[in-house]
DNA sequence: TAAATATATAAGCAAATTATTATATGTTAA
DNA sequence: TTAACATATAATAATTTGCTTATATATTTA
């Protein structure tokens, strides 16, 4: 049960921020693991930069929220976010998808976060 | 509760089709009234064709469906359609925006389908 | 302090999206 | 059967998006 009911104007542009399957992806794994860039990086199999704007757009709306640990800037879900509780139900909806982490540390690809 | 669990990059095919204010509006409404495409028109101050391709993108998915009724099509949510379950899910996450379609009756707007 | 590493940001570009304008299709009514 | 009406579709243009490449910033380590 929600809380707050969202607007339906804000709503849609969280909709659009989570409509890609590389962010969605990403909001789910945070759901359970606070992550580093480089992990993100692996699992996508894409680009820094590419990743670094996937995570800028998440955090310029405040669903999510970066936190520097020595070189590394790990993200986290904002749990403060004034979204937090509608992605929380969106979330809900989907799939676990730990195992996309999982396997990085199965396959021993070297993440140079750990 | 849902039956299945949505795949996650169909999940984001979704969410993004849902991720546009007047598309997201739009099945809202459809939630608790079937709609005609002029009420649409009024609805959102919006030109014909620009409602029409928005339902189009929205039928192309099976999100929802037309059935002709003389020169009026009317659209209603499909709830035969395999993300029936996630999009019902994501509507009660969201104000009711039937006061829309009130108003226009309010108003006296003259609506050509009635 | 210089080199290496991790990440962010900026610039440029191709692809996707959305609105507009014009036209086609289908239905009703004169 | 022709005119009016409702809607769909097509073509185009403007905007947005997401990638790549290049570079800047911050941190660690030699």
């Amino acid at each position: 049960m929600l809380t707050k009911i969202i607007d339906i104007d804000k709503a849609a542009i969280i909709l659009k921020l989570l409509g890609d399957k590389t962010r969605l992806t990403m909001v789910k794994i945070l759901e359970n693991h606070d992550c580093c860039v480089c992990q993100f990086v692996e699992i996508f199999q894409a680009s820094q930069p590419s990743m670094s704007q996937h995570l800028r757009k998440l955090r310029d709306m405040g669903v999510v929220q970066e936190s520097r640990k020595g070189q590394w800037i790990f993200y986290s879900l904002n749990k403060t976010c004034e979204y937090y509780p509608f992605v929380k139900e969106i979330l809900s909806l989907l799939p676990n998808q730990d195992q996309k982490l999982k396997e990085l540390e199965e396959q021993g690809t070297r993440i140079s976060c750990k």
